[in-house]
DNA sequence: TATACCGCGCTTGTATGGTAGCGCAAGCGT
DNA sequence: ACGCTTGCGCTACCATACAAGCGCGGTATA
């Protein structure tokens, strides 16, 4: 955890970049589930003040990424398997709706993006980070064959639950991308032949398969999810030498 | 409009009580679209200060229903037809995969407060307001059948944006609110048959009911609606007497 | 030793002050 | 008379000061 001495964030300030920067270590697990989220001490961190930490803390309560208790703390949210379930509920209705509001022609310009992506995608030796980001940007333009791609922004906000659980998961098998890029391919596929029952049971084959992982997960690491739904958090005193 | 002199919400301080107040009166129009939202006049009127109601402004914003403006201004947003279709999708998506989701034996709890809301709607010289009310309960019961209560903050966020069209809308029918109970008592006896094809089939139609009134609406009224996406602004100086 | 109590430090919530930026409008130059 | 510039008032944004509340920890007490 190398813990750089200052200002820390060379990225854009203000509420948005506390925001982006802290959405983003919350979903990459590089803030824990149960991490407390002092305003005071994340303001002298990202050298802002409080203001747009708290307005950024907010946001991400109204996501559901970070649990606040007035006069007590905030913290970043447990794993919570209801909202995994929840989430994904709503990403398969959301998604799978999709697919049937494609138009015989889709846009040329989407789809090339796609088959880009799926290149990238199969690229030997890829990073997960990379990856990750690839997969969302897939599911994003297949939203977007659909016309509907402002619908992402609440996609996004779900797809946020599943990911951490998902990361958590990432280790427990050989190579789990090269298969997600296959589904993706072949996802791909059945949309363009097209075959729209097909697509509709491979991709929701594909997006089921995260709750594979997740409850061997829980069995090993059991701190990182939400055991009673609305248990208290508790203070600790610790002896500092300055 | 009447302007009460002072302090005017006898509600709830606070960011929550902004928010649901701003909230309340958007959908239902009392904020007309457009409509100018100063922080200082905001915060001037509710009796508190500046923070919670800029709390609460971005709430909303992020919600879609104010629009900010750096440095310039808040705004109630316009009705953007866009975000209304893509609200519409989102909302039919998530409601009819709940209908495939709800068990085969449904909560008998849920279901006798849905007996009861149904009858409620059917009452003679119901006030639309309250009509308003009650259809939001259905359809949340509704998505509680299918143990996914939870989804519904997300439905609820894209059904906001459907009120304020749908509110637009209500004068131009002679009594859509027998024909809306009507419509709820053929979903759910459907559901409870059951006959989910029929549900299915009943519960899009019902959805897309909205889209008949909100073109019409769009020919008297062209000014609620956003013209350009990225319109901004514009600046008025006004002389008064004090 | 066990227990009730009270204070203190931490937290978030709210209020207020200062800053930067934008758009209009009046005023100057042409 | 027309166009450019400059000033002004308003805005949201960020920083800071103040207030209120909760929970732990030491202390006094049974």
């Amino acid at each position: 955890m190398a813990q750089t001495h200052a200002p820390k964030s060379a990225a854009a300030k203000g509420r948005r970049g506390v925001y982006e920067d802290l959405r983003r270590r919350i979903v990459t697990l590089d803030l824990a589930p149960g991490a407390a989220l002092s305003e005071n001490e994340l303001a002298a961190r990202l050298g802002v003040s409080r203001t747009p930490v708290r307005e950024a803390l907010i946001l991400l309560a109204d996501e559901g990424l970070v649990r606040v208790f007035p006069k007590v703390g905030s913290f970043v949210s447990r794993v919570d398997l209801q909202a995994v379930e929840d989430a994904q509920f709503l990403r398969e209705a959301v998604e799978l709706a999709a697919l049937g509001a494609i138009p015989a022609k889709p846009a040329p310009g989407i789809v090339d993006r796609l088959v880009a992506n799926l290149a990238e995608q199969e690229r030997a030796g890829i990073e997960a980070e990379e990856f990750m980001a690839l997969d969302e940007v897939f599911h994003r333009d297949l939203l977007d064959l659909s016309g509907h791609a402002n619908v992402w922004t609440t996609v996004e906000a779900a797809k946020a639950q599943l990911d951490r659980a998902r990361r958590l998961g990432l280790s427990l098998e050989p190579d789990p991308l090269a298969r997600f890029a296959a589904e993706h391919r072949a996802i791909f596929d059945a949309v363009m032949a097209p075959d729209r029952a097909r697509a509709r049971r491979l991709l929701r084959a594909h997006l089921r398969a995260v709750f594979n992982d997740i409850e061997q997960v829980r069995a090993v690491s059991p701190e990182l999810f939400a055991g009673d739904p609305d248990s208290a958090p508790t203070r600790r005193s610790v002896a500092v030498w300055e």
